[in-house]
DNA sequence: CAAGCAATCTTGACACTGTCAAAATAGAAT
DNA sequence: ATTCTATTTTGACAGTGTCAAGATTGCTTG
């Protein structure tokens, strides 16, 4: 149980590993994470790693997953820091906060959301559920939105929270990638969307 | 400037790449296409791309190219298509269109808006040219539909373009990367965003 | 306290990747 | 016919993920 750099078994390398991995993605992207250079920077052999995590894959996803635990918990504290904010204003400061996440760390967001896991790869069941049920706070908060009159009562909520979560997640990936644009008119953006999406009830 | 197969001069090697590197992608991703195996399948050295590509990266790019030329295509017909339709009903056609594009070749579409080349590679100057244009057109489009009152008048068309391809990138890597949802429902929820993104006037 | 077991880590190896440098080849221009 | 140039090839290097086999350690049981 001891933490000393100079024994033959780490003691705590699984989680040296997921921090060092996570910092090295932060800063330069999963593709410039290599499991050899990971393993060479934690001072352990190229296969160490392969103790802990079957595979790479399973790295990225369990990196993704600490990436939706810090996600949810920074919009989840949204609705108490604005407690007198009208329906409307408090959906927009919900997608900032999640925007604001997304541009902060554009890697972890990436790799949460990317090719790389869900299509190149094969997301852990663990991610599933956790993704599942990020997106079901998501979908509760639309709920709750909609009985305020914020969106069109005949649209089923699940459309409506995949259609809004979709937009969230396309604006992410629109300065993310900066494709079509430049991220300094991020939240004039992200204001417009809100305004499109809402109910322009009267 | 012949075309045989046996002479050591292919005669018309580039375009013979670029076809079969393009149907690589299609059937198994980015990923799937290594140099080495491309040239192997067109049946000659590994090298041999490098004097018709200067990179991977560029070859990626003439892909992409090709991509958004083909979606341009597809979706510029729509006008004619439909001669008689109500802006909204449209706006709609339109939107599917686009969606169904993302959806019959997403290998395509995942590069040409994906990181590979955007972030970890380097766009050619050609294809940022191309993709500027190609979002010109949406723009231009969103101007028209927006004189026909199926927009909030006060936004300005750039961020109600930029907000609207946003929502409709989003949507087509919702059902891509089937993270949230599966494929089944797209066109639902392409319908649901529509409603929500245009003008419930009257 | 000793012996054995299981977890952990290392070394070696393989197949694969992108790409550079130098040599070989063929067609075009002189 | 000879030179020049565009094209293609072979050889090489550094890097990757990961499997198999061996080494080392700490924990558990007798």
């Amino acid at each position: 149980m001891m933490k000393s750099k100079k024994s033959y078994h780490h003691g705590d390398l699984r989680k040296t590993l997921l921090d060092a991995a996570t910092m090295i993605i932060r800063e330069g992207g999963v593709e410039t994470l290599s499991i050899r250079k990971l393993a060479d920077q934690v001072g352990v052999s190229r296969t160490a790693p392969y103790h802990h995590f079957k595979d790479k894959n399973e790295l990225l996803c369990a990196i993704a997953e600490q990436g939706f635990l810090l996600q949810d918990q920074a919009v989840k504290k949204i609705p108490a820091q604005y407690p007198s904010l009208a329906p409307a204003a408090l959906f927009e400061q919900y997608v900032l906060a999640y925007i604001r996440f997304a541009n902060e760390q554009p890697e972890t967001y990436d790799l949460m959301f990317g090719r790389e896991i869900w299509k190149t790869g094969t997301p852990t069941d663990s991610l599933k559920v956790i993704s599942k049920s990020s997106f079901r706070i998501w979908v509760e908060w639309i709920d709750e939105l909609k009985e305020k009159n914020l969106f069109n009562q005949e649209e089923p909520t699940l459309r409506i929270a995949q259609a809004s979560w979709a937009a969230l997640h396309g604006l992410c990936r629109l300065f993310n990638d900066g494709i079509y644009v430049n991220r300094d008119d991020l939240e004039a953006i992200a204001t417009t969307t809100v305004h499109m999406l809402i109910q322009t009830s009267e």
